[in-house]
DNA sequence: CTTATGACGTGGT
DNA sequence: AACCACGCCATAA
């Protein structure tokens, strides 16, 4: 039998890619990143990094989803500079307590989930 | 069907 | 650290 449907779905249990996307997306915790390469392996998208990407640029306008929790695997923000949401993406991690070194968050501190 | 394109990752130089 | 070539995979043209 399925898990009570007031429950939160397990990855497996989802049969959408793009559900998993999202639902491992909601849930990385605040103060935290995660990869796209990482967000990929974790939804079941095998090596789909860039299809991450493509999918966080077309989230829905009003998503309460967190993709400015997703960097990539140097820790470093990865829309362009002059994009107006990579000083929103900026603003919004500082705001959770991530600290920043020469533009990069230090993964081993602040990636999610933990690598030991 | 073939190419091009990403908010990417990895391995080699 | 910087650069590059290749792999990856859904979408678009």
């Amino acid at each position: 039998m399925p898990q009570s449907p007031l429950s939160v779905p397990t990855v497996e249990a989802v049969d959408q890619p793009q559900q998993r996307f999202m639902l491992v997306l909601s849930q990385i915790p605040p103060g935290r990143v995660c990869s796209y390469g990482r967000l990929a392996e974790l939804a079941g998208l095998g090596r789909g990094a860039r299809l991450v990407a493509r999918w966080l640029g077309q989230l829905p306008a009003g998503s309460r989803l967190p993709w400015h929790r997703v960097v990539n695997a140097q820790g470093r923000i990865s829309l362009p500079a002059d994009h107006p949401s990579h000083a929103e993406q900026l603003q919004r991690l500082q705001d959770e307590g991530i600290v920043l070194r020469n533009g990069r968050i230090d993964l081993r501190r602040h990636g999610w989930p933990d690598t030991h």
